[in-house]
DNA sequence: TACCGCTACCATGAC
DNA sequence: GGTAGCGGTA
């Protein structure tokens, strides 16, 4: 290999660091006068895949490619910059400050729904569709589904119909997944196939409802952007302002993202997918390892594949404890990874007695690490669900562990701060019905009836003044604050980030009076100011709050610097594409992996093996798996909480034992007594003693 | 009609 | 632990 890497050419330093599958990915297509063909690149976990995405876009910039005719389109707003930070860099290697000047002309980076949101405002006007819109998150979503099910009469408790979130669930898949509602019902929502027709015109109702307000939900985003991609003139357009289109993390994308690709990009010409079909976690969002599988032939002739399968990242034992786990998968995956990292340790399987003991057992091990020079950035500890970490959490403010914590987030979904958004995205946004209705009712004396009624006169006369509006009697007293505020707001009359600060102004009393604990609440609305301040308007600040929210919270208020120390906590899916030298993986117990909610349905179960595989895949240096004996359950469909015996998660048979070592913590002490005693006496047949219990 | 307090039900992942 | 929906009361 080493003679072959002589041969190839290399241009400046930008190859040199590269192995030869990587470096095919980087070069491929480059440099033959005509547009780089389709390109597929099968990257495992820890391959270098960033790095070498990152590469091929430097390289077509050394080669003269404009980058503000490239669009990266990644999995979330973090990748997108630490792709940008790393394609300056190298472009800055290889050629100088001018590399870097020109790599700062990729300015299309970031989600398929971001993209999706700029690219919408700008064709508005040729798709019918007021630029002013304003976006829904999930909730919001769920709030406007339920209204159009109200209205509908759907909503009565004895029909037992579908709640707002389940009907938003169906809807959401049916759009995403590009499927008919009736296939959607009968694989993933089988108990509301009865339901068909009356979801049928609830969705066309929900609909309706969302082009009268003005608003957007995620779907929409990319539902609009692939419609308006059918229109050929259209598509030529939007197709033609790009030379080169990267997508990263392809194994994580739905049916309706790989149609407004290949919408985008009929002939693959300048197209780049990178990704690792054992690394798909997303399904519940509808993405698909097909279009992975299928992304070369839709191609004539077929998109070029690379497959990079050398591991930098892992020891040998942490991989092969990995490959192991993946090894047992339903479906087989074509490549396996290597490393030459060699160690002695293998990655360790530990029993601990229940959570508490799994949070001493961490923290211990996590102090112990830093004392042996592993910084607390360079460790993390991943679980499946967000409150997994809980009793962690307690454990490490008392031992004054500082930890940001990624994934699970509630922040925005809290009521005090939905609240404050709504004011501002009412105000953007006037035809917002879901917007106005939740601020209406922050006022005394407004209800669902009283808001319902203001929403209908306003609309009428969209110039009249809420300050002109009648409210209910018992709003009057606080109702021309209210006005006043809300005039100012529309009015534009104050700079930006000071709009926001005169909302929490306005509704202070009002948190005090709704909320039980307005000291808490109150600082969220100051942690929201602080956040507002970065961005440069108010309807970019609503946007991208909502496509990008902020993904980490820390035990202190606001965000920790810099350059200060601290253990990353994180769920497994938030976890993905990153790496730290130490990971300790929480309840790797059947019932947490896998979730017992997806339990029964094969393909639930695949993707939670993957999602182990994920989050072993992660480590560099040292691995723990953790298992309590006893887990608490929180009250599920059995009455009250109660504890659990665990077992060894399902994706570790004893079969695949032997790649890890075992542990117990505490560890078991033989009492001063026993010593002799133990070995002396014939063990005690507990199994046989409970199998009795049933005779 | 608003609002309070009660009960029943649910609880992954996230653009 | 949170919230959706119900029925009673002001």
């Amino acid at each position: 290999m080493a003679a072959l890497e002589a041969r190839l050419p290399t241009r400046g330093d930008l190859l040199a660091t590269l192995n030869e599958g990587q470096r095919r990915a980087v070069v491929h297509g480059i440099g033959t006068g005509l547009p780089p063909g389709p390109l597929l690149v099968i990257a495992g976990a820890g391959s270098g895949k960033t790095n070498t995405l990152a590469h091929r876009v430097s390289n077509l910039i050394v080669h003269g490619a404009d980058p503000r005719r490239m669009l990266l389109l990644t999995f979330s707003r973090r990748a997108a910059a630490e792709m940008t930070r790393r394609v300056e860099r190298i472009a800055a290697q290889a050629m100088g400050a001018d590399g870097e000047a020109l790599s700062a002309g990729l300015t299309w980076a970031g989600t398929f729904h971001a993209v999706g949101a700029r690219l919408l405002r700008d064709y508005a006007a040729l798709i019918g569709l007021d630029p002013g819109f304003t976006i829904h998150d999930r909730e919001d979503s769920a709030d406007l589904m339920n209204l159009a099910r109200q209205e509908l009469g759907l909503a009565s408790r004895e029909s037992r119909f579908p709640t707002k979130g389940t009907c938003l669930a169906i809807y959401s898949r049916v759009v995403n997944a590009q499927a008919e509602l009736a296939e959607v019902l009968r694989a993933a929502f089988p108990w509301c196939a009865a339901w068909q027709e009356a979801l049928r015109g609830l969705f066309a109702a929900y609909v309706e409802a969302k082009q009268a307000n003005n608003v957007l939900d995620y779907d929409d985003l990319l539902l609009w952007w692939a419609q308006m991609t059918a229109e050929p003139a259209i598509a030529a357009e939007i197709g033609g302002r790009f030379d080169h289109v990267f997508v990263d993390e392809y194994q994580d994308t739905n049916r309706l993202q790989a149609a407004i690709l290949l919408a985008l990009k009929p002939d693959g010409s300048g197209l780049t997918v990178v990704g690792d079909d054992a690394q798909s976690i997303y399904s519940f969002r509808a993405a698909t390892v097909r279009n992975i599988l299928d992304f070369p032939g839709h191609f004539s002739p077929p998109a070029a594949i690379v497959t990079l399968e050398r591991n930098y990242r892992s020891t040998e034992p942490i991989l092969a404890a990995a490959n192991a786990v993946i090894a047992l998968a339903a479906e087989r995956f074509t490549k396996t990874l290597w490393s030459d990292r060699p160690s002695a340790q293998k990655p360790r399987l530990v029993t601990v007695p229940d959570e508490t003991g799994q949070a001493a057992y961490v923290a211990g091990r996590v102090l112990e690490n830093r004392e042996a020079g592993t910084a607390l950035r360079q460790q993390a500890v991943l679980f499946r669900a967000s409150s997994h970490s809980g009793p962690l959490e307690v454990e490490l403010v008392r031992r004054n562990i500082p930890f940001v914590k990624y994934g699970g987030l509630k922040f925005l979904d809290a009521a005090h701060v939905k609240d404050v958004l709504a004011v501002l995205r009412w105000a953007q946004n006037p035809r917002d019905r879901v917007a106005g209705f939740r601020v209406l009712q922050i006022l005394p004396g407004i209800g669902p009836t009283g808001a319902a009624r203001i929403l209908d006169a306003v609309a009428e006369d969209p110039a009249a003044d809420l300050a002109a509006t009648e409210p209910p009697a018992r709003a009057a007293a606080d109702w021309p604050a209210f006005a006043a505020m809300a005039g100012h707001l529309r009015s534009r009359a104050s700079p930006w980030p000071a709009e926001i600060e005169q909302v929490r102004l306005w509704y202070e009393p009002h948190l005090e009076r709704i909320h039980e604990d307005p000291v808490t609440r109150r600082a969220d609305l100051l942690q929201l100011e602080q956040i507002a301040g970065s961005y440069a308007t108010r309807e970019r600040f609503l946007t991208e709050l909502t496509l990008d929210p902020p993904d980490a919270t820390s035990d202190e208020s606001g965000p920790p610097d810099r350059d200060e120390d601290y253990l990353i906590l994180s769920t497994i899916h938030s976890a993905k594409g990153q790496e730290w030298r130490s990971v300790f993986v929480l309840n790797a117990i059947d019932g947490c992996i896998p979730s017992d909610l997806g339990v029964g349905e094969v393909a639930a179960i695949e993707e939670e093996r993957r999602l182990l595989y994920v989050a072993m895949t992660r480590a560099r240096d040292d691995l723990d798996l953790v298992m309590p004996q006893r887990f608490f359950v929180h009250q599920q469909a059995a009455r009250g909480d109660r504890h659990v015996y665990a077992s060894r998660t399902r994706f570790i048979p004893a079969a695949i034992l032997d790649r890890f070592e075992q542990a117990a913590w505490p560890a078991a002490r033989p009492s001063p007594h026993a010593g002799s005693a133990t070995a002396a006496r014939a063990p005690v047949d507990i199994g046989a003693r409970m199998r009795g219990m049933w005779k």
